[in-house]
RNA sequence: AGCGAGGUAGGGUAGUCUGGAGUGCCCGUUGGGCUCAUAACCCAAAGAUCGGUGGUUCAAAUCCACUCCUCGCUACCA
């Protein structure tokens, strides 16, 4: 038997002090896109998500509520998984750091490095903001005072274990050489590789004065960092050392991250593997950040954008087209919900939508042969489509995508089927139907329930990318409700 | 401040590496065509001193220098 393909992506892990915003809901679901592209390719795909639930943050945020921090991660975590069902993510496991299988692996990865002398006692100095309850380094002080808010700042020094960082230094550098793909997107990679050429500090992996964290190993008085905990989960979730799926999946095809984490993903986490004696992954992607009409999303403009909410109003398939086809993954862009109606309007229900529903009506009414000559086959190209999902770049697939609708809008058009008959219509639906059916398949990583929907109106079967080429298929053609309803603004 | 990215029609982009008529795409605007279909679909047109100045060249959005503007990153909150 061929063994098939295998194909690992992660989203990060979300924390838990927050309910999950549109942020959260455009890296999971372009993570679950490109989960579902692969699996179109027939390739086996671990699609992992999960919650980073540990650390001060959290400990505060349950203590506000009267609860224990377990208590309320459970709460939190409770609607994650509500919300990625509501947005049909298909993800194959969901990996919570408070997992006591997680918080055993997590141990013994960094009692492995410990043992490899990559681990040593120090202390941590810093400036802190007692006010604003943050830490802050010498560069990034402003006047001496605290850049948030411009108030005085005390030095604080800290018992503190830290990991070599520094000694990886050129190991990472020939790893990015090496391997030009892994710093991702491109435009990005810059950032980090100035950064590490200009020479790393080690950094503080341990606290004192954090009890809702994972035990360091080797001194009871200290906690782990909660960026230590979170990375391993990657590894973790596979069960590492010995898991199966850890021998299956690793190392992980794509790490798909926000550009604000990068760091932590390009730089310390492939550290600590090498350390470990662990492969790296293949590649870190580190995506853009939306504005909301043109508007940072904060807290104090209380501007966060419920996704749920959204895709209630305006269909779940909609809005994660919109959120996939607004830019190239990787660079930032604005949300905002005219252009989500437009887009519903215009692409969706005018063009997709009603290009199905013009064929249907006139195969309905239609009894002879369907079939033909494949006249529309030059317009499409799935090798550009499956081209630019490998360069995880969503928006070019859906534009290519949407070429060969335009194409097959035009076709109608071109050769005016309701005033054919016989075998010269039949031939023209066999096109039109022929191009539903495989365009039903390309779309469906993004719009999975519109496929079916497509499918059901055609009478087939959901099929696989290799199935995206001209051929013969029996229809059983059942006009349905409209795939997309417009929205008046 | 240091490092990085970018400034192309009303908006958004491709083209820049490997110079060759401002060439393309999407939205928007205007006009027309068609009528199977969700007042949809198709065609066409208008609209840009390609941020600015100077240079190299027969020829510059593209190469060089300078300049203006915008944005991002700068490690221990996650």
């Amino acid at each position: 038997m061929r063994e098939l393909a295998k194909f690992y992506i992660t989203t990060p892990i979300y924390y838990v002090n927050d309910k999950p915003h549109i942020g959260h809901a455009y890296t999971t679901i372009a993570a679950d896109v490109i989960a579902r592209w692969h699996r179109l390719k027939g390739e086996e795909v671990f699609f992992l998500t999960g919650t980073d639930e540990h650390g001060e943050k959290a400990e505060q945020a349950a203590k506000k509520e009267g609860k224990t921090p377990k208590e309320f991660v459970d709460g939190i975590v409770d609607q994650y998984i509500r919300i990625w069902k509501e947005l049909n993510i298909s993800y194959d496991y969901f990996i919570r750091t408070s997992d006591p299988s997680h918080e055993k692996i997590v141990k013994q990865l960094v009692e492995k490095i410990y043992k490899n002398g990559d681990i040593y006692k120090g202390y941590y100095e810093g400036w802190y903001c007692v006010p604003d309850e943050t830490f802050w380094t010498d560069l990034q002080l402003k006047d001496g005072k605290c850049p948030e808010c411009g108030r005085d700042v005390k030095k604080i020094k800290e018992e503190s274990y830290f990991f070599k960082l520094s000694k990886y230094q050129d190991k990472l550098l020939e790893f990015y050489k090496k391997n030009p793909g892994f710093l991702s997107p491109k435009f990005r990679s810059k950032e980090i590789l100035n950064r590490v050429e200009d020479g790393l500090k080690d950094v503080s992996i341990t606290r004192t004065t954090i009890k809702w964290a994972v035990p360091f190993p080797m001194d009871e008085k200290h906690t782990l960092y909660v960026w230590i905990d979170a990375l391993i989960n990657y590894i973790s979730a596979l069960g590492w050392p010995d898991g199966k799926r850890f021998k299956e999946f690793w190392p992980a095809d794509i790490h798909l991250i926000g550009k604000e984490i990068n760091w932590f993903h390009s730089v310390i986490w492939p550290a600590l593997l090498f350390s470990a004696g662990i492969e790296p992954p293949k590649k870190v992607f580190a995506h853009g950040w939306w504005t909301i009409d043109g508007k940072k999303i904060s807290k104090s403009l209380g501007n966060a954008i419920d996704p749920v909410a959204l895709a209630k109003k305006y269909s779940l398939d909609a809005f994660r087209y919109a959120l996939l086809r607004e830019m190239p993954l990787g660079d930032d862009g604005d949300f905002s919900e005219k252009t989500l109606a437009v887009r519903l309007n215009n692409e969706l229900a005018a063009e997709l939508g009603n290009l199905l529903n013009r064929a249907v009506t006139i195969a309905e009414k239609y009894d002879g042969a369907i079939e033909g000559s494949p006249e529309l086959e030059s317009s499409l190209n799935v090798d550009k489509i499956d081209e630019a999902m490998e360069r995880i770049n969503t928006f070019d697939a859906l534009s290519e995508i949407f070429l060969f609708i335009k194409a097959a809008n035009k076709y109608v058009n071109d050769k005016e089927p309701w005033k054919l008959k016989g075998k010269e219509l039949g031939g023209v639906l066999y096109n039109l139907l022929e191009s539903l059916r495989i365009i039903s398949i390309l779309i469906s990583p993004f719009t999975p329930g519109t496929s079916e929907k497509i499918n059901a109106q055609l009478g087939v079967k959901a099929g696989a990318l290799e199935d995206c080429k001209f051929g013969k298929h029996a229809y059983k053609v059942k006009k349905g409700e409209y795939l997309f309803k417009k929205i008046e603004n």
